[in-house]
RNA sequence: GGGCGCUUAGCUCAGCUGGUUCAGAGCACCUGCCUUACAAGCAGGGGGUCGUUGGUUCGAAUCCAACAGUGCCCA
């Protein structure tokens, strides 16, 4: 068979998925064995695959590759959550194309719009992970509004009211005049923007003078019910207990004191407009002020402004601009720069709003939340987010969990005919009931009630996510949940560490009285090389799948890896998936090298090859302990650095160059079966990582089972291993370099052989086979003499030549002999400082100044033996 | 404005509880090679006063403080 010098990964990468598929290698039902259990966080299901799925996607499979192999019975949970905000823009912009307004349609007109959209679009992205390699278990795929998760999402909104948790209300929400819904905190971008300062005249009731104030907003004083200033602030101590005039409607209101009043910032005196900063209507709780509520819905000014009803509010503070000028209370104007919230969705400027809006009380939900984060029963990888964390849940404010859309869970809260009273219940019949109970009305009938408009937030059914995709709201002694709760790592961006995580351990606790997850993974985020966020709408993202086809999913995966320690940000361009393909293709040589081998019984295994498998041995034993220690650490960039050093620079560069046959000779037996099960044994290693190349070569460095897979094979074993062998193989490369370095420096080709001498005391030629191997040499020879026309290695703890003859470049060897003695020395000399400074020698610890007594021998046998080596050159 | 983090080679980052695995890795760069697995490669090589200034210590990239840059979260 021809195999290729180039790994072609197209077509080996679908029929290893297929392959995969097939046999139903990702499904997992509970059995004896230990679980491993990851869920995905979900994506959006209007979404398409971009870098960051990319990055969080591959990390997840890493992890639950490497759990199967190492004998868990791995489950992967894939599936997607139906973002009522986002989802509802993209079918109302549709309709729109076709000429549709949303307000033309019923709630179940549309919903059947949405529906059919979700159904055409909305399995996109997991085909996409596919392509990938994601090894999840597609039998389990949930989307948050698929039957059971809606009612467990009900169900859960329905005992929280009944637990007193959810209540209605009057709140201050960041209000979108354009989606016309409340959005959370967190869904507000603040951008700074210049605006201007205004300085309004308010006239004080009952003399002449006047009060001024600054504001941004100009329009909202139709709103204020108050002026306030600092308790503190001796320039206005004459205005307590007095009444001003709110300009252009004339409203007597009071002067009140608070001292969340900044006594520096603009005249020091504020104006109070209880329902259109959160600010003041906290200040309007504490002082019992009246709210008006000057904007309608759609940021137009209300009736309750009594001027400009109707007008947008922004040309409604034109105009009060112009007003205040001409009534001649405009003191001036400043050019003042401030942070304005804009919605993530719409990008329209928020408009802080009073509205009447379901709430989850926080509080209790936190304190195990908190305390479970800090106690390390759930840890945050890296912990530094412990510290925003931590910060985030004591300061927890209820979340407003109902949004003004109709693509989501419609509340489940009914309100009764006639009345504004309401019940609570899962289904209608129910709700019947409790309202026929709490009216005394026996008449009652289901035409008499009215659903609350609302659907909930959609984190508010994500946040049961590790939970309910287990049916263990519904079901809480199912097997699944039994079985596969609490799950193990979770792998998300820390952008929603908040939104989601948080919210997720409140409801495990709340539901499952467990954790929902034992770590969390925060992965950075995916910027181009300019440090610019990746976005579509910015352009500077590449299309996932063109790199997958450009450079293979394995190259991607390793590229991606290759830039992303935990929480940090990556930077990420396009040489990193070309560093991966690099990658494959190297480990693709490396399998059509040993596959070239021809064995013949009468070949027997020479020294060198015995004496390479036993340092390899150890090596692969001493990667497959790194590697272990990175995964235990999550340092999964640095597992994957360590496996692409060991394949490259020590199978590869190392031992399959020392053991490689001469040109035309046969292979012996031995050797090439023990470096097949290297060869297995780092492919099973790199499986988690690169999961089609390995399977490919799996099944081509072998005749096996067509049935079989890398993938549920067992990975390699921690074990101890030889330090001090491996130390001498460094020695080892140490001669060898120097071998190399003495052909490169005089142009010697590396098919003429070379004598190596070595003058040194306690040498013991362990690996002489390999150096005579890799340096090509017809000997090694001990010698107890300094001899001449050679280069020379002086080390600490030996001195080796190669003779060069006339060759011999003597200026060029003194230089880099008087380099070496000038570096030795001044070692010596720092080392000499401390041994001779008494309060050292008084101080440290004795294995300290053993060692650098130890250190001081060392230098000055090097030093010595650089000295005479140049005395002779000198001659 | 409040809180938290970061600053080590041209770039991206490792460096745990201070002491030869202390100045490292990958990429990039430079030099020489189409050597019979691989030019998507091979063999070599250069490059950093560890942000600045003080302090603690026998000893600081590592601990402390201030400052300067920078980023994130909150208001």
């Amino acid at each position: 068979m021809d195999i290729p010098s180039k790994y072609d990964p197209g077509q080996t990468e679908d029929k290893w998925y297929q392959f995969w598929l097939d046999n139903r290698l990702f499904h997992s039902v509970p059995d004896k064995r230990k679980p491993y259990t990851i869920v995905i966080p979900p994506p959006n299901v209007t979404g398409v695959l971009h870098m960051g799925h990319m990055l969080n996607n591959t990390i997840q499979d890493i992890l639950i590759r490497r759990a199967r192999m190492l004998g868990f019975n791995a489950l992967w949970v894939p599936g997607t959550d139906h973002a009522s905000i986002a989802t509802e823009a993209r079918v109302v912009a549709k309709l729109k194309d076709e000429g549709i307004e949303k307000k033309d349609l019923t709630r179940e007109e549309f919903l059947n719009r949405a529906w059919d959209w979700k159904r055409k679009h909305g399995g996109i992205i997991l085909e996409q992970l596919k392509k990938l390699g994601a090894s999840c278990d597609w039998e389990r795929t949930r989307f948050t509004m698929d039957d059971e998760m809606s009612e467990s999402v009900m169900k859960v909104f329905v005992d929280l009211y009944r637990k007193g948790k959810i209540y209605r209300g009057i709140r201050m929400v960041n209000w979108d005049p354009q989606a016309k819904t409340a959005v959370s905190d967190e869904e507000v971008i603040y951008r700074e923007v210049r605006s201007k300062l205004y300085y309004v005249n308010y006239r004080i009731d009952g003399e002449d003078g006047f009060v001024t104030i600054a504001t941004t907003r100009p329009e909202t004083i139709l709103g204020d019910t108050a002026v306030c200033v600092n308790p503190e602030d001796e320039r206005y101590h004459h205005l307590k207990g007095k009444k001003v005039y709110v300009p252009m409607v004339n409203r007597l209101v009071p002067v009140i004191e608070d001292d969340y009043v900044d006594i520096e910032f603009g005249t020091g005196c504020l104006k109070i407009t209880p329902a259109h900063d959160v600010n003041d209507y906290e200040i309007g709780i504490r002082h019992n002020l009246e709210s008006i509520d000057i904007f309608n819905d759609d940021g137009t000014m209300s009736k309750e402004a009594q001027l400009f009803t109707g007008v947008d509010r922004f040309r409604a503070r034109e105009l009060a601009v112009k007003q205040l000028e001409n009534e001649g209370l405009l003191v001036k104007v400043e050019e003042y720069v401030n942070k304005i919230g804009y919605s993530e969705r719409t990008d329209v400027v928020i408009e802080p709003k009073l509205s009447m809006q379901w709430f989850l009380k926080m509080k209790e939900l936190a304190r195990p939340a908190l305390d479970n984060v800090m106690n390390g029963n759930i840890r945050l990888i890296p912990s530094k987010f412990i510290n925003t964390y931590k910060h985030w849940m004591e300061n927890v404010k209820d979340w407003c969990v109902s949004r003004q859309l109709w693509w989501g869970h419609r509340i489940p809260a009914y309100f009764i005919k006639g009345s504004n009273d309401f019940v609570v219940a899962e289904s209608v019949e129910e709700a019947l009931r409790l309202a026929k109970d709490k009216t005394g009305d026996g008449h009652l009938k289901i035409s008499d009630l009215k659903q609350d408009e609302d659907v909930l937030d959609t984190w508010f059914s994500s946040w049961l996510w590790p939970v309910s995709v287990f049916d263990g709201i519904r079901n809480p002694g199912n097997k699944d949940i039994q079985y596969y709760y609490p799950t193990d790592d979770l792998i998300t961006a820390p952008e929603i560490l908040f939104f989601w995580v948080a919210r997720m351990i409140m409801a495990g606790y709340e539901y499952m009285n467990e954790k929902p997850f034992r770590n969390v993974y925060l992965t950075g985020l995916v910027r181009d090389a300019k440090r610019v966020k990746m976005s579509k709408s910015l352009g500077n993202s590449p299309d996932p799948i063109e790199l997958i086809n450009t450079f293979s999913a394995d190259g991607v995966r390793v590229g991606m890896l290759l830039c992303s320690p935990a929480g940090n940000d990556l930077l990420f361009d396009e040489s990193l998936p070309e560093q991966g393909r690099n990658f494959a293709n190297k480990i693709w040589n490396a399998f059509r090298l040993v596959r070239s081998w021809k064995t013949e019984s009468s070949a027997t295994q020479p020294d060198h090859a015995k004496d390479a498998i036993s340092w390899f041995k150890e090596r692969l034993k001493q990667g497959i302990s790194e590697v272990d220690i990175c995964f235990r650490q999550y340092r999964i960039s640095d597992a994957l650095m360590q496996l692409y050093r060991l394949f490259w620079d020590d199978f590869a560069s190392y031992y399959l160059e020392i053991i490689k046959p001469g040109y035309g000779k046969p292979m012996d037996q031995k050797t090439l079966d023990s470096t097949i099960v290297f060869f297995e044994n780092l492919l099973r290693l790199l499986h988690p990582f690169m999961p089609f190349i390995t399977e490919e070569i799996w099944h081509l460095i072998k005749t096996r089972p067509a049935c079989e897979s890398i993938m549920t094979t067992r990975m390699p074993d921690v074990e101890a291993y030889d330090c001090e062998m491996l130390e001498k193989f460094e020695k080892v490369r140490e001669i060898v370099g120097f071998i190399r370095n003495t052909r490169a420096n005089n142009q010697i080709s590396n098919k003429e052989k070379l004598i190596l001498s070595i003058n040194a005391q306690d040498y013991r030629g362990n690996f002489d086979t390999v150096i005579i191997k890799l340096g090509n040499l017809s000997s090694i020879r001990m010698i107890d003499h300094k001899p001449e026309g050679v280069v020379s290695l002086i080390t600490n703890s030996g001195e080796y030549y190669i003779a060069l003859g006339d060759l011999i470049n003597h200026e060029e060897e003194i230089k880099k002999l008087e380099a070496e003695l000038d570096y030795a020395k001044g070692f010596l000399e720092t080392v000499m400082k401390k041994l001779t400074n008494e309060r050292f020698v008084n101080g440290a610890p004795a294995n300290v100044i053993a060692m650098e007594k130890k250190k001081k021998t060392d230098a000055e046998t090097r030093i010595k033996g650089l000295e005479e080596r140049l005395k002779m050159l000198r001659k």
